[in-house]
DNA sequence: TTAGATGGGATGTACA
DNA sequence: TTGTACATCCCATCTA
């Protein structure tokens, strides 16, 4: 790449920085046209024009309906009725992040942006909105993974090998989980409802976006204190499964039937 | 057997 | 300056 390239590239970076600033500083989340340009005489993907983001509700599939959300299914550690173990606590899935001034872009905020542009079809898709479920286009999914890199304004080429390791780190948060499908990841109902999408709720009482610290990985080792925390039961997890999709304690028995075979977690 | 997908530890970076 | 959260790198393992 020629220095001008690359002065230009930078240039690029430090508008997308301030622009991304700026908007985020608002609380909107609306994105510059300029991003995912490449610039004159640059190879690549063809990353796409920003399509402003239409987020009605109306538009989005009813969590009630077909949900299903199995990787956050209580399996086999969940204490048995009467246990009084201590109380584990799960963090609250804020978009703005507890971290204050945390505006920064995050990975689950721009698939969930690209999943509704719809010049990004050829790389991403729903699998099933209602569940949140998408999966990446093999073909493309490279093509997304530069997106993102130019986005966050990275030198390096951002790959989807990498751009699937950080969504796999979601899943120590449960703000995205990988499904045992090819390609297939599935957003946490409470990361969709606050991205403008989901309609799923919580149990009356509880503030949303809490998964069982089971599903979070095996070393979930910290969680900031000024998160907010809701600490289900595990009763409280069938009721609210229940509620929402028979489904669920269909995958819900299942899970324990595989757990208990092999001994392991899910 | 192999390419692609996935998992996970180590490390880098941004931010409060 | 330091601690934390998150992103990225890199390599091992799994799977179709």
């Amino acid at each position: 790449m020629s220095s001008l390239d690359s002065d230009f590239q930078d240039a690029i970076d430090v508008i997308q920085r301030d622009a991304d600033h700026l908007y985020h500083e608002s609380g909107i989340n609306h994105y510059v046209t300029l991003e995912c340009q490449p610039p004159p005489g640059r190879q690549g993907a063809t990353c796409y024009p920003y399509t402003p983001l239409v987020t009605s509700p109306v538009a989005m599939a009813d969590w009630g309906e077909t949900t299903s959300w199995p990787h956050i299914v209580p399996d086999l550690s969940l204490p048995p009725p009467g246990h009084s173990e201590p109380t584990q606590f799960y963090p609250v899935m804020q978009l703005s992040r507890s971290r204050k001034g945390r505006k920064k872009l995050r990975l689950f905020e721009y698939l969930h942006e690209a999943l509704h542009d719809a010049n990004m079809v050829d790389s991403i898709q729903w699998t099933d909105r209602g569940s949140g479920t998408f999966h990446f286009v093999s073909k493309n999914k490279e093509k997304l993974a530069e997106c993102w890199g130019r986005r966050k304004g990275n030198r390096k080429t951002m790959t989807y090998q990498k751009m699937a390791r950080a969504l796999r780190n979601y899943s120590r948060t449960g703000e995205i989980v990988k499904v045992r499908r090819k390609l297939t990841y599935q957003f946490n109902p409470a990361i969709l409802q606050r991205l403008g999408t989901g309609h799923l709720a919580p149990p009356a009482g509880h503030s949303v976006g809490h998964m069982p610290r089971e599903t979070l990985g095996s070393h979930q080792h910290s969680v900031s204190a000024d998160m907010g925390y809701y600490a289900p039961s595990g009763s409280e997890w069938q009721v609210w499964y229940g509620q929402h999709s028979s489904a669920y304690q269909a995958e819900y028995d299942l899970a324990t039937v595989l757990t208990s075979a092999d001994g392991s977690k899910i």
